[in-house]
RNA sequence: GUGGGCGUAGCUCAGUUGGUUAGAGCGCUAGGUUGUGGUCCUAGAGGUCGCGGGUUCGAUCCCCGUCGCUCACCCCA
């Protein structure tokens, strides 16, 4: 006798998607392709891990995701590796490795891990869509990336969110900045939480995103880098703040927001949704990193990118109750029902289904009945019916499951005629 | 990493102040209709009451542990 096998689930923070949400996430994922073709990006691939440094030299090693949230492991070489955390430092890797043309306009859709507690709208596995920019620092692109994911947050039906806007500074006057900003969390620590008595030295600008009220008292009696911008960096993003404003998108100029890794420069931006009560309502943020592949080991290049957890933005979906349906039709045209204990079914629905209708069938030899039935519920706009009546006659009969007078919509036709009977129906309507 | 809430059928949940065979709705299967779905009726299948240990004559219920889910802190998508 066999044990038995306490049944396996997925793994802490993580999750399967299937049913009802699959539909859900095959179009958030299609209508993303779609407007990133829209917009002229072309997918990019990279792997789903890389070398630990490629994270370290590009997020900061000093994040809090470099320090506590990555998946590294080593392999059976030695060497050591890290789960992707995020989508855009191994995209600049591959930049890099293989020097492709600019400006290169790259979209994916990825996995992304962090080793973190689960809660809502977080997980050890989320799936980012995300576009990067290589090669410009146009701030015409700036706008661009950031159009993009407010069409696409509108495309899915989204209407509660706002973009914040901020700029980091650049190579110039970022880092003055931040040393008198360390100044005066040096003259104030005393007011600032236990856990960030560390971090305010080694990491200054995390403390601008604390919530505490301690820490948000300290941090605005303080310096904001938005009146230590360079000209060069202050003219930028005046320039992207007009090139919004000109599409008629209206942006909130935020001298707080800092992101959780340390390669922005310049242009950094979040959407957040208005529609979630959670304290995850951020649907999708990023900015340029000019920096970032020089840190990496390529030559000085410009870029920007923007990240979307695809996890939240179906939540913020469902929390803004989105009306417009599903976004990807997923019903069947045909449905094939087989009575005749034969092999009917099979060559019918190959023949369809090289015809090019979205064609299924039921299997087991279960009764018309059952078989009626399923065919229903597959959403199914018309059943095909092979008994042996049909059989010995060469016909097919063809029954319109939308209709409402099926019986009298009910017809049979030539066995050979099929393809060119059903294209008819489905095309008229 | 810290703290709260919760684990009963595939799903959503009742229930037992500790006591024989643990329930409902939906879903699923079959029949009513010997070739016809969406309505209706009938029947059926499906549960080690998350797992392990303890207390007890007896535990799904009480206690402890554990695993998982969930929410919040932290941080972020």
């Amino acid at each position: 006798m066999s044990d038995a096998v306490t049944p396996f689930q997925a793994p802490i923070g993580t999750h399967d998607v299937l049913g009802a949400a699959s539909a859900e996430w095959e179009g958030m994922i299609a209508t993303f392709a779609q407007f990133a073709y829209r917009f002229g990006f072309a997918l990019v691939i990279t792997p789903m891990f890389e070398d630990v440094g490629v994270f370290h030299r590009g997020i900061g090693e000093e994040s809090e995701i470099a320090t506590k949230e990555m998946y590294v492991f080593t392999d059976r070489g030695n060497r050591t590796h890290a789960l992707r955390p995020e989508g855009t430092a191994p995209v600049v890797r591959a930049f890099i490795q293989h020097s492709p043309t600019t400006p290169w306009k790259a979209w994916y859709v990825t996995p992304a891990f962090r080793y973190e507690r689960p809660q809502k709208g977080r997980y050890r596995q989320h799936h980012q869509l995300g576009v990067e920019v290589l090669g410009t620092d146009d701030p015409a692109v700036d706008v661009e990336v950031i159009a993009l994911a407010h069409r696409f947050y509108e495309a899915v039906g989204l209407t509660k969110f706002r973009l914040l806007i901020n700029s980091m500074g650049d190579a110039v006057c970022r880092g003055a900045y931040v040393e008198r900003l360390r100044d005066h969390l040096a003259a104030h620590a005393d007011q600032l939480t236990d856990e960030h008595q560390l971090t305010w030295s080694k990491n200054p600008l995390r403390l601008l995103d604390c919530k505490d009220a301690n820490c948000v008292a300290v941090t605005n009696a303080g310096p904001m880098l938005i009146d230590f911008l360079c000209a060069d960096c202050r003219e930028h993003l005046n320039h992207v703040t007009a090139g919004l404003s000109s599409l008629g998108i209206a942006s909130h100029l935020d001298p707080r927001l800092v992101r959780g890794f340390d390669y922005y420069t310049r242009t950094t931006f979040e959407f957040v949704s208005d529609a979630l009560e959670s304290a995850q309502n951020a649907i999708g943020g990023g900015g340029r990193y000019d920096g970032l592949a020089e840190q990496l080991g390529g030559k000085p290049t410009s870029g920007i990118g923007f990240g979307s957890g695809i996890e939240r933005l179906l939540m913020v979906r469902e929390a803004e109750g989105v009306t417009m349906g599903s976004l990807l039709k997923r019903d069947l045209d045909l449905f094939v029902i087989d009575t005749t204990g034969l092999d009917a079914a099979t060559l019918l629905v190959d023949e369809l289904r090289r015809a090019g209708f979205a064609t299924d069938r039921a299997f087991d030899q279960r009764s018309m009945k059952a078989q009626m039935k399923v065919a229903d519920k597959s959403g199914a706009r018309l059943a095909l019916l092979v008994g042996p009546r049909e059989f010995e006659a060469g016909e097919v009969t063809i029954r319109d499951l939308r209709s409402d007078n099926f019986e009298q919509t009910q017809r049979s036709v030539a066995r050979d005629d099929v393809v060119f009977a059903v294209g008819q129906v489905l095309t008229k309507s």
